[in-house]
DNA sequence: GTGATTAGCGAACGATCGGTAGGTTAAGCT
DNA sequence: AGCTTAACCTACCGATCGTTCGCTAATCAC
């Protein structure tokens, strides 16, 4: 029926396949992908899906690669004209959560993580792999915040890095399991506190009004 | 082979199915249990372990109801003597983290209310009543905390709640993605700040280290 | 133009899934 | 003592899983 594409199409095929897989892993879980119901919805043979991985392993690493690109263009290149340190730190999270929100369903490699962490293998190590580079450049940050003053030295960078992490978190379960649309405005809050001397937890202030309502 | 057993032993064979299908579903979760490789492991037949639910997503349930009644005994039964409240609320996080760590597996309802939450059914509704029955007790010792003083008048729960459910899942996360054995002693740190009026997020400053040390 | 390459298909494979049927045997009520 | 109930077994069911095997046909290198 299908004879052999040109390679332009090929590579459409293939990103198609992944689209559609991550779409799915993202709702239903990167176990849940089934290669039989991945073919039925896009109109092939379950072979001709797997002939461009080879297993489903393999496919599964390939769309937590996708996942990875699609958040860095989606956060990290946006946040990079902020300014270095708590600024762009406040900006790369302030895309995350929208990035969380628009699809609804929260964040992919954080749910990977979470059903892959005691399944050793290729597809943990990917995204294990992803999580440490972005802990890594929340690090980074982290320090140029320190070394240029808007942190004020001493700062216990691995409590900070955690208690960010923490912000991220809750803003995730709470649109992914409650469907909370206010998750997004309560996360970065949690991160203006942390991050920019925004205002004590217990105030009922809004504090930064700019920052919380911007682009959301 | 095996013939009727006397109604104890049939309960204590439950409970033996039920300890088994929380460990594994623990450690690989709550969708990959098998009734074949659980009948296995347990010295049954598959006939005979699925006899006593039913169905498969009726022992789901089960797992998820014995896995609540262990949180019951495990946190808030030992958080009861602690005093309402701040206090309170402290008791049962320690216990909570150290619950976590006893395992080296992260709390099993969180990790399933992430592996549920897009699928409908009796098994997700079981998880989302213990979430919310979880929040319904924070929320009722943050309301005693505020009326004590304990926390100043004008208090933002919503927030607050939203941000010690932060300190958890990046402590239940670091436990269970990067098994950082430091992560209880940080979510804890996290946790006094947000409460009690402990040391300010930037300080390296170890703050109550009573609190902090304790039972870990 | 010609030959090697390859995307994708149809069909089938062994394995495993959840679940069922019928038989066996002891427990528990009368 | 007799009868019903139920826990557990073996064996099997249909469905679905990931994967493999030829095969076709179009593209690409020469």
């Amino acid at each position: 029926m299908s004879p052999r594409k040109s390679v332009l199409e090929t590579a459409a095929t293939r990103t198609r396949i992944l689209d559609l897989a991550l779409e799915t892993a993202t709702s239903t879980g990167l176990e849940a992908l089934t290669i039989g119901t991945l073919a039925a919805e896009l109109g092939m043979s379950k072979a001709g899906v797997i002939g461009h991985f080879g297993t489903k392993e393999t496919l599964q690493v390939a769309v937590v690669e996708t996942a990875v690109e699609r958040f860095r263009q989606r956060v990290t290149t946006r946040a990079a004209d902020a300014a270095p340190g708590t600024e762009r730190l406040l900006r790369a999270h302030t895309e995350w959560f929208a990035f969380m929100t628009e699809k609804h369903a929260g964040c992919f490699l954080t749910a990977a993580a979470s059903e892959f962490d005691a399944r050793p293998g290729p597809v943990r190590d990917a995204i294990l792999g992803a999580l440490a580079a972005w802990s890594g450049y929340v690090r980074a940050e982290l320090e140029t915040a320190t070394a240029s003053g808007a942190l004020p030295r001493g700062t216990d960078l691995d409590q900070l890095a955690f208690d960010l992490t923490g912000a991220v978190l809750a803003t995730d379960q709470a649109i992914r399991v409650h469907g909370d649309p206010r998750a997004p405005a309560r996360g970065l809050r949690a991160l203006a506190r942390l991050l920019g001397g925004g205002p004590a937890p217990r105030s009922q202030d809004l504090g930064h009004p700019d920052v919380l309502d911007a682009g959301l």
